[in-house]
DNA sequence: GGGCGCGACTGACACGTGTAACTTGCTCCC
DNA sequence: GGGAGCAAGTTACACGTGTCAGTCGCGCCC
């Protein structure tokens, strides 16, 4: 590649890689772009990762719970961010047990890890140490700088709390889910309706556990019923999808019986009966604010700040 | 590292990899592997690929279409399948023109790739070149060795159609995806809907695309029963709920009016009224094979082959 | 007793890159 | 005329690993 540019190896490197304080003429860039293009030579990753001691990776590690599309479409977006930022975005799935000594940090040394939980503050402290620029623990209890989307989560449920106030309900229901996985989802989306009834000055939400699963689903039905709430913010739309098999099963009908609003939009909402009002969050632009923090802090620069309130929206549909 | 155990670097080496050939006393191994626990050592990827020329990264690209919690279910699998080979399994989402010169591959150099479809031969070739030991794309048309998930596709078709045949239809309808990006899954299944009528002398699946939408639906359902079709089997679930819709905008119910299995057995099957029969892939099974596959393939030995009968399965329940 | 094989280990090189330090013309100013 | 300064490159080293070729004792056999 030097050879056929008829430069030296260090001005390929100067010239492929803008080193600033280096001054290379037009003539030499352009042949060494030229011997580029023609020979369809990139640079080796590992001989980099090798010398800088960090990649261009940023890695994502998802928890073991089902992914939905939502957070498919997330990562797409992320994807597309990071790309246009001149990193490799990579996610690794699989439950914590699966790396035994941490080792794929070690392994891949990627410039930041983004992780939906499960970071101690140790764990973030020997991640720093092992040359990794940012950690990011997306959801979770812990200091606020570093749990970048639970704003938006709280937001959510208080998007819930609020409409179903607006249509002048006064007790209010949560269909918490069963799945303890999803937990670190479900407590922020709760406190958010809980914040939510108390801005309205409506007593606490009724909290049930409802599985995905209609008789389960009616329990809880009726448990509602008898304590007045005339509304339900579910946990998510497979939950509220659950609650509307069990009214079904209790012969009532939303949002007559109980007025009924989800999260994610699912296709399947829209075909519910009745179809199904929901939250939904827009999750371009979650995406757009994650890689604009990644790369602020790789790169150096100023991190920006998420308005939540600015990326959730509302879907108003037949069952509230 | 060498040093503290008081051996010298490619006695580490050789101690850490278990290589063939080399006779390392048993003091001298426990010296190398006691200082390496206490020294939390974990060799370099980066410097590892760069003297071998291979990571030992299986890359998965996922296309672009919105993923479900089937192909999500797949990946953990994956991850754990391949995490217990010693290998690291990791993802890439997004579409293909994020990544310009197809640079990707040759910065990460992995040791194979996964992809749902989009290799034409050349490409693979070139993957090939670049030192990539296995390319795998798992649908589409082409050679057969390399395009592992084709026959269970065709093998979830011919199960719907088999079911339907076996309840005594005589005239079965398909439900089409609406989203082109979808059809690498949507055409294998179409094409064992159509060997299992064959199969059973029955006349041609008449084809109706559907949006996943209870209008578009409601048309098809009205083509459907002028044309003296009894039962329909959907592309998925998602299209599975659209024509439960549609059927209910034009007052009719499941089974009666038209039998209905879709794919996927989604949650929001089980809670459909009336609850979705539908066909399942045993994502487990599938991920193991995939993963063995790319083991014999890295480091040599016999390709399995997988029994697509195996791994589907339906869920009968009260749509047919 | 000398050569040979063998177990156990070490020395040295190569992989492809980033970058600090150095060289070489050339211009400009005192 | 000569040194300072700068543009335009080059040389050389380091990153951490895998592995080939050697080295060094030591027992064994003819």
């Amino acid at each position: 590649m030097a050879r056929i540019a008829g430069v030296s190896r260090a001005t390929v490197s100067y010239v492929l890689n803008d080193t600033p304080r280096q001054t290379i003429s037009g003539a030499t860039r352009a042949r060494v772009l030229d011997a580029a293009a023609t020979l369809g030579y990139a640079p080796s990753a590992a001989a980099r990762t090798l010398r800088t001691g960090r990649s261009d990776v940023v890695l994502c590690l998802l928890p073991d719970w089902p992914i939905g599309q939502e957070v498919g479409s997330l990562l797409t977006h992320l994807s597309t961010e990071f790309a246009a930022a001149g990193l490799t975005f990579v996610v690794h799935p699989g439950t914590p047990a699966d790396r035994p000594g941490g080792d794929l940090w070690k392994a891949i040394t990627p410039a930041a890890v983004l992780a939906f939980t499960g970071f101690s503050d140790a764990g973030i402290a020997a991640l720093r140490a092992a040359g990794v620029a940012l950690v990011v623990a997306l959801l979770g209890p812990g200091p606020r700088p570093h749990r970048e989307l639970q704003a938006t989560q709280e937001r959510i449920g208080r998007l819930q709390a609020a409409h179903l106030a607006d249509a002048g309900h006064l007790r209010i229901g949560y269909a918490y889910p069963d799945d303890a996985r999803v937990r670190i989802f479900a407590e922020p989306r709760l406190d958010g309706v809980r914040a939510g009834c108390a801005e309205r000055a409506l007593p606490e939400p009724e909290v049930h556990t409802v599985a995905v699963d209609a008789e389960a689903a009616a329990v809880a039905v009726r448990a509602w019923r008898s304590a007045g709430v005339t509304a339900v913010c579910a946990y998510n739309d497979e939950v509220a999808l659950a609650v509307l098999a069990g009214m079904r099963d209790t012969g009532l009908d939303a949002p007559a019986g109980l007025a009924l609003v989800g999260v994610d939009d699912l296709p399947a909402a829209r075909l519910a009966a009745p179809a199904l009002t929901t939250v939904t969050t827009d999750q371009r632009a979650v995406a757009a604010h994650l890689a604009a923090t990644v790369v602020a802090a790789v790169r150096g620069g100023e991190r920006p700040v998420l308005d939540a309130a600015a990326v959730v929206r509302l879907v108003r549909r037949a069952s509230t």
